[in-house]
DNA sequence: TCAACACACTTGGTATGTCAAGTATTTCGC
DNA sequence: GCGAAATACTTGACATACCAAGTGTGTTGA
């Protein structure tokens, strides 16, 4: 490999972890100021609004992306904002359902009309069509490359 | 704002969520596997060892974008682990130095080392020189668009 | 010069995540 | 059936971050 290779694309990648990092922290400020909400407990909250209101806790860590303690601690703190509950399968005493209070119903559907607005803001409005492309372009080789080791 | 509109962006933006959160899971399990250092701890050891070997904490933390009482923290964890010293500053007694040790710098020379062939072969092999140039191009349109708030 | 303010850092409390180990329950193979 | 293995979740120890408050040191203006 040669080092000068580096050059070519570092400052690619610095601009990348950079602005994506900027960003971030703008989407997770908007979500607390305006909402009171971390975004892992948006994302639960959106999962469980989209399905039936309830989802087996494996199912939810699989799809937020949490490991099964982290999801456990996110569930406890969720329960004590009365934005979930946890109830029992009554099919299999090993798993346990969350469900969505009508609290945490009402929270994100503000939160959801207003993320996406500010995404749309931040995202949306400064990308055209063909950086859209480009970037799902660029992501795609990206997750085949990380994906194939 | 068209709600219809969302459509046109929000794969893109799922896409590059989604892919930036694996890769970088992966280069931080590629750090601590091979190196037995964080991102955080990285990061800190590479500033110091790109200027003098020491640094006031204000402008480390001004450096690696941490807040100072994160800074203090992460310094505590890696003075205990031989990476890093505090050094008072006879200029300025209110202030203190870091100061990288030998084993800091040892340890930070093969990791940049191995950080960077990793990079290549996830991010810089992936992409040609044209994704490398759209890629920037879109960063550069999202930091504008999120530094006019 | 000296009180008030600013600055640099640390500490305590909370939030959040991981992994390793533990508990309870179900399933599987013989 | 029954003991072993797999599964689902929780708990404890630790790493990491933040903010608010505290400590000590410099700077500044009347």
């Amino acid at each position: 490999m040669d080092t000068d290779d580096y050059d070519r694309w570092m400052p690619a990648w610095l601009m990348l972890i950079r602005t994506y990092a900027r960003l971030w922290d703008q989407v997770e400020a908007q979500m607390r100021r305006d909402h009171g909400l971390t975004l892992p407990r948006y994302d639960v909250l959106v999962h469980l609004d989209t399905v039936d209101g309830r989802l087996r806790l494996s199912e939810l860590a699989k799809a937020i992306v949490l490991s099964p303690s982290g999801l456990s601690k996110l569930l406890d703190r969720m329960e004590a904002s009365e934005l979930i509950r946890r109830e029992p399968d009554p099919q299999d005493a090993r798993s346990t359902f969350a469900r969505i209070t009508p609290r945490g119903r009402s929270l994100v559907a503000n939160a959801r009309q207003s993320h996406h607005e500010f995404l749309q803001r931040t995202f949306g409005d400064a990308l055209d069509a063909r950086d859209v492309a480009d970037l799902t372009r660029i992501m795609e080789r990206i997750r085949r490359a990380i994906t194939h080791r």
